[in-house]
DNA sequence: GACAATGCGGAGACGGTCTCCATATATTGA
DNA sequence: TCAATATATGGAGACCGTCTCCGCATTGTC
C-alpha cells in the first residue's frame, strides 16, 4: 500500500501519515460499498477532517486512482508479459479476461472508469492511472488483427468498451467468476 | 402519451390531471438529464409540489416505469412479430438490436433497468413494466437453440445481460447507431 | 349547499459534496 | 534551544437532492 507519489516538494510528515491513512481507508471503503462510497465517511473514519482529505484528493476519481494505483501495476506486467506472447489470439483473449476481473475490484468501477475515459478532461488522475488499460488493450488487438485472427472491422476502443461492459454486467448481476468467462467468451468468439 | 392507470378507484379529476402532467414532464426531463434526473425538479416543472409527486410515484422506478409505458408497448410488438419470424437467429439478431436501440431512450436506462431486475423486488413496478423485455429474450433464445443456431452454454439470462452492457457501453462512448450496431454484431456473433 | 373523502403544497429533516479560514503543527536556521 | 515561517488541519456551514408529514384546499355526492 505504498502511496507514496513523487510530488514537487515531499509532503510534510504528518501530512503524509494522513495521505496514506486515507488511502488505507479509501480502498476498505470503495471495497466495501463500491465507488460511490461517501467521501466524508472516508475523512471520519481516516480521522482527518472532509478538508483534508479534499486538499489531498480534489475529486473522487483522484482517490479512487490513489487506492487503485498498487494493483494497476500488475495489470501492467501482464500487459508486459502477454504482448510476446507467441499466440496472439490467445494473448487477447487472456488479456480480456484479466481486465474484466480486474474491473471488478470494486462495484462501480467500470463506470467510473469509462465516465473518466470517456469525459473530457485529458487529464484526470484516474484516466492517466489507467492507461495502462487502454494501451494494453490497443498494442494486443493490433497484434491480433496483424495475425490476422480477429476481424479487421473492430477497432481497440469497441474491444475496451465490451470488456467494461461485461465487467459491468456481471458486477450488476453479482456474477460468480465462472458465469463472467462465459459472458467474455462470447465477447472473444464475436471478435474472430 | 396516455399513461392511465387501472386503479381500485378512478382518481379525481385534478388528481388525473396532475398524474398526466407529472408523467409528460418526467419523460422531457429524464430524456434531456437521463434517468438521474432530479425529481424535486420534475415535480416544480410540472407545476406540483414534491409531496405530489412522491404520492404517486413512490419511487424513482415507478415514475419511470410510467414515463416508459407507450414505447413499452411497441416493444412486445416487436417480440411478438419476431417470434413467429420463420428464421429464428436474424430474429434473435434483430430482437438484440431493437432491444439494445430502446435501452438508450434515457441515459443511465440500463442501468436502472439493471438494478430493477437483480434487485430482491419482485414487484418494482419498472420490473413489472419491463417483463416484456425479458420474457422476449426468453422465448427468442429459446427458439434459437431449438433450432441450433447459437451455443448451448448460454442462457437467456446471459443473452439480457449482453444487451444491457452493450447499450451501457454505447450510451458511455455517445455511440453512434452505426457503432451500437457494430457491438451488436460482435455479441450476436459470439453467441453462434 | 353542506359534508365527507380525497388530494395538495411546501416546510423541513436528512445525508452527501465541497469550501473557507482561524488555528495548530512541523521544519528550518540562528 | 527556540523563534520564525511554511505547511497542514478540522469542522462549521452553504448547497443540493431525496423524501415525509400534516394543515389546508378541492372535488364529488346527497
Amino acid at each position: 500500500m505504498g502511496a507514496d507519489v513523487a510530488e514537487r516538494r515531499p509532503l510534510r510528515a504528518d501530512a503524509q501519515r494522513n495521505y496514506d491513512k486515507i488511502v488505507k481507508v479509501a480502498a476498505e471503503a470503495f471495497a466495501e460499498k463500491g465507488t460511490g462510497a461517501s467521501l466524508d465517511d472516508i475523512a471520519c473514519r481516516a480521522g482527518v477532517g472532509p478538508g483534508t482529505l479534499y486538499r489531498h484528493f480534489p475529486t473522487r476519481d483522484a482517490l479512487l486512482a490513489a487506492a487503485l494505483h498498487d494493483s494497476l501495476g500488475e495489470l501492467a506486467d501482464a500487459a508486459r508479459r502477454l504482448s510476446v506472447e507467441a499466440d496472439a489470439g490467445a494473448a487477447l483473449d487472456e488479456w480480456i479476461l484479466v481486465m474484466a476481473r480486474h474491473l471488478r475490484t470494486y462495484a462501480g468501477l467500470p463506470d467510473s472508469i469509462g465516465a473518466a475515459f470517456a469525459g473530457g478532461e485529458a487529464d484526470s488522475p484516474l484516466r492517466t492511472t489507467c492507461m495502462p488499460m487502454q494501451s494494453g488493450t490497443r498494442e494486443l488487438v493490433r497484434r491480433a488483427k496483424e495475425a490476422g485472427v480477429i476481424r479487421a472491422d473492430v477497432e481497440a476502443s469497441d474491444v475496451a468498451a465490451l470488456i467494461g461492459s461485461i465487467a459491468w454486467a456481471a458486477e450488476r448481476r453479482n456474477d460468480s467468476d465462472e458465469t463472467l468467462v462465459r459472458l467474455v467468451r462470447v465477447v472473444s468468439e464475436g471478435l474472430r
